[in-house]
DNA sequence: ACGGCTGGCTATCTTCATTAGCCTTATCGC
DNA sequence: GCGATAAGGCTAATGAAGATAGCCAGCCGT
């Protein structure tokens, strides 16, 4: 019997595509043992338990999610960087649903790896945010509305969720753009006095 | 043997119920059949499948979301009406993140009840966005950006997203507030040239 | 009382996650 | 080279869960 070769980083990888293709609820050792070509069984030499991998495809993700917006980021600042970051956390949650599904979706209890990753996408966010001179708690506010925005309007897509026949992309700019304004009107509110 | 003296509309009720107490995505039919006291396969005398269960959760909880937006807006308009709504939205999520949760994971294919109790919800939000005076392709944008906004800050503190150690009361109306503004930036912009 | 529908049940099947234990293939020390 | 050893496949077996079939008791209207 030919060895298939595998090794975590692959089971992983394979995992990921079959959460993009099927659904990140979807995800089984099942699908992925019949993708890769080996009996189910055998993953569990290389993860620890079907949990285990949910948390390692999410950690990927988290990672993946983080490198695509820090690229989208880099020699941009301001309003520029707002959208360049939008656009790319939207573009990279429609090519791997299953992945992005899976950032959310995880303990972040105790894993390191799993914080760092978190911690990474935190860190973009942050520093789009320090170009509008925003202070103190106000910063939090911003970063949390800007995560529920982006989160909320990519899932809602993902779902379904826009069916009434008008542009999609258009209203994501919209809101973003509307995003860009309130931050910069609480920037205000916080040097005027 | 004794009779239950079960229903669908029970089933669904104490499937509602599990899935508030234990999370949507662990919802299953062992644990409505221990909590209602029934062997599992006396439920498929009420229910036609796990799916069907979920769909009717679905519904249940659609419309008990519609309810209390449209509780909340009786009365009022404008800001007031979408400051009022969007704590009723959030206070439904964080009363019930079952049925929450089972508003946005279903197809909303072909099942009448289902597209009804949603048409419902989206009657609410088009109500209060009539109050900011939008017109055309604006009130699909604010009915989307509204809804994202929402549905992220909802599900994001749900998921155990906002560690940090501000009051998450206050980003959450910041968010509506900033949003409100938006909403009447945009309407002026419509009515300005 | 009785015939039929209704709503429970047990038994069985399938799929999937998980564990145990076998056996072959690489690889490393000599 | 060559054998020891670990690693990476496998089959077999267990247990949970969804689903189906078919039995049988209670409740109904006549």
């Amino acid at each position: 019997m030919p060895r298939a070769g595998l090794s975590t980083q692959r089971v992983v990888a394979e995992a990921a595509a079959v959460a993009d293709e099927v659904g990140w609820e979807r995800l089984s050792l099942a699908a992925v043992a019949a993708r890769v070509g080996v009996r189910l069984p055998s993953l569990y030499k290389h993860i620890a338990s079907l949990d285990a991998l949910r948390t390692e495809v999410s950690v990927l993700g988290l990672r993946q999610l983080g490198q695509a917006m820090t690229a989208a980021a880099v020699g941009r600042s301001g309003s520029d960087a707002l959208v360049a970051v939008a656009e790319a956390y939207r573009g990279y949650a429609q090519e791997h649903p299953g992945r992005y599904a899976a950032t959310l979706a995880a303990p972040l209890k105790d894993n390191h790896e799993h914080v760092q990753a978190a911690a990474a996408v935190l860190r973009v966010v942050e520093a789009i945010l320090d170009g509008y001179g925003l202070t103190g708690d106000d910063t939090v506010d911003a970063i949390r509305s800007l995560r529920a925005l982006l989160h909320g309007f990519v899932s809602l897509e993902a779902a379904g969720g826009f069916r009434m026949p008008v542009d999609v992309d258009r209203s994501y700019d919209r809101l973003v753009a509307g995003f860009d304004a309130t931050l910069r009107s609480w920037a205000e509110g916080a040097t005027a006095p």
